[in-house]
DNA sequence: GTCTATAAGGAGATAGAC
DNA sequence: GTCTATCTCCTTATAGAC
């Protein structure tokens, strides 16, 4: 890879006003600018405003969850479920909070109901993945009666919700101890939860 | 008010196309066209695009919710709370699936890291008022030994988050029996948020 | 209160020189 | 690969007739 290269660049400008401004709210002339180029440079990398927009998610969605949060130190503890859930609760946390992510999630809450081209956001798509490893997660714990006999289904559901909906609320505020602040909600939503389904 | 109220008519048909394209993805020329008339005569009711966004948000605002969702019939329930909590949620997830809310909390969505004008859109501000409400219910439930001694904020934030998830998330897919669907994940949510709380 | 006409500028996108 | 110049269309908004 080459320096600079220009059309990462470019997808890299063009994430920074789409996550701010939404799709229809960012222009061309904009992205080029934070750039250093002309608007019609840009149609050397990139065919139209829509092509962007597509590389963004491909590019985003080449990359899965389950590898950047779990990892085999964290399934070490799987024996302390405690410490687990509250470790694996602030990897995704810390994970959500990285620049990249915050803008690719703001991205997702702004467009999710509009149609760029014949792609469509799907927050429910994104929350699956999440959803999916706490199913597999939660089924382990009843079976080895770790955890009380719920449906998987419903614990991945009380153990994902409150934390997602407290990240995206913390997604705007800019504050410098934000994370912390959040992380201490977090720890006190696990805990809760934790000892609603400890045996 | 005489009929036809023009003006009434073009905040709904706008909520209608901001809702769906976002606020920079809409034009007074879609919103006159779905009114009726033509462009400059929009300019006869409001000064401005930004100004007619703002009139939907301060029609939107004027409303308080607890006097929406909470009723004395519902109020006499308390003696018996899961049945409470399970009505309780039932009406706050029918009142979120009313046409103008479910597009008010689109707008809330997509708008709410964009800046028209001087307004922020806040979606912990919307959350806030059912939190409000939540809490001062699980305040009296743990005062008078009905729930466990938890902190009645992290009691709202249990109960309301993953109403706000679900809601969100069956915002887009129009299906007939969508509410039903809806309305059974919640009931096993406050069957499960109950089960954990109850003394 | 709505119309026609029009201004003034921004949008996405292309052509062709270098 | 970037530039200047340009096209065409759409945007918000205004002026003035009816």
């Amino acid at each position: 890879m080459k320096y600079p290269n220009t059309k990462k660049l470019i997808t890299e400008k063009a994430l920074d006003y789409f996550s701010n401004n939404g799709y229809a709210g960012a222009s061309i002339r904009q992205i080029a600018r934070a750039v250093g180029i002309r608007e019609s440079a840009i149609y050397n990398h990139f065919k139209s405003k829509e092509e962007i927009f597509l590389a963004i998610l491909s590019d985003y969605k080449s990359k899965s969850l389950s590898t950047k949060i779990l990892n085999d130190e964290l399934l070490d503890e799987l024996d302390n479920p405690e410490k687990f859930l509250q470790d694996f609760a602030k990897r995704l946390v810390e994970f959500w909070n990285t620049p990249k992510e915050k803008k690719f999630i703001r991205l997702l809450l702004m467009e999710q109901f509009t149609k760029v081209g014949s792609v469509e956001l799907s927050v429910t798509e994104y929350v699956n993945e999440l959803r999916g490893i706490c199913r597999l997660i939660f089924s382990e714990m009843v079976k080895n009666n770790i955890a009380k006999k719920y449906d998987p289904d419903i614990l991945a559901e009380q153990f994902t919700a409150p934390l997602f909906l407290i990240r995206t609320e913390h997604l705007s505020r800019e504050g410098e101890n934000n994370l912390n602040k959040v992380l201490e909600i977090v720890r006190k939503h696990v805990s809760f939860f934790w000892n609603s389904i400890k045996i």
